[in-house]
DNA sequence: GTAAGTATTATACAAAATGTATAATACAAA
DNA sequence: TTTGTATTATACATTTTGTATAATACTTAC
């Protein structure tokens, strides 16, 4: 296996276990954006994110129920086009302050100049 | 208890789970800077993260041996000022490679201008 | 010589998240 | 009736970190 193989194959088993934990800011960014329902949101966080994320319908629907049991997530009914409703999900007046501590903490790192510079140097 | 107190809670849930998959990523930036033996990674990663990011030793040693043994990353010794050698790991040319890549396809996201404008959005 | 502090390695279990598989229910249009 | 859309549910595998416990090894101070 040449080098270039080595690095894609390490690549991919690195951003496999990022993702898990991630997808929980990914729904909220999305839904950040506007309404939307499942499949709506799994398009946004799988092409906002040039498809570093990907995502299973069935993980959206278990994060969504658990999002509007503790209430940072609601939604409303709307038709579907050719089926039964969909739900159109929204953050909450709490979902919307947690995201943005959550933005605060951990996302707003990255302009951090010193982190900046390092992401950037060539080595 | 109180919404402020509820956010909080949830916050702190949050990023415990995000944490996971993170550890990677910090411990490669961190040796990025320059070479490091354990307890600097461990400082280095908690401040830079301003404490967004937590870690054990245990930890670091579990990740790093990995590293090692998969040619991303290598080490050489060096005294410790009260005990044992210490380990000073380095990031090899491939771990490198590996970071840039990563950092490439999951990082530079954040510096895209939609993704910045829903981060700052107002509401 | 002994005790305390530093540094690394090892094993094992709990907790949590996503992927995957499988299945059931429900509605609309061809 | 069949096909496609949309949601809900359960179960298991995999992976990672946290935590606990223990062992080994070297240095300095007492």
């Amino acid at each position: 296996m040449g080098n270039k193989e080595l690095l894609n194959e390490l690549l991919i088993a690195w951003e496999e276990t990022y993702k898990k934990g991630q997808l929980t800011f990914w729904i909220f960014l999305s839904l950040k954006e506007g309404k939307k329902y499942v499949d709506e949101i799994k398009t946004f966080v799988e092409e906002e994110s040039n498809h570093s994320m990907t995502c299973e319908s069935q993980s959206l629907y278990r994060n969504l129920r658990k999002f509007q049991h503790v209430g940072v997530v609601d939604f409303e009914t709307g038709e579907g086009n050719k089926g039964p409703e969909r739900k159109y999900y929204f953050l909450t007046e709490l979902g919307n302050a947690l995201l943005n501590a959550f933005i605060e903490r951990n996302i707003k790192l990255f302009y951090n100049e010193k982190i900046k510079h390092l992401l950037n140097k060539e080595d």
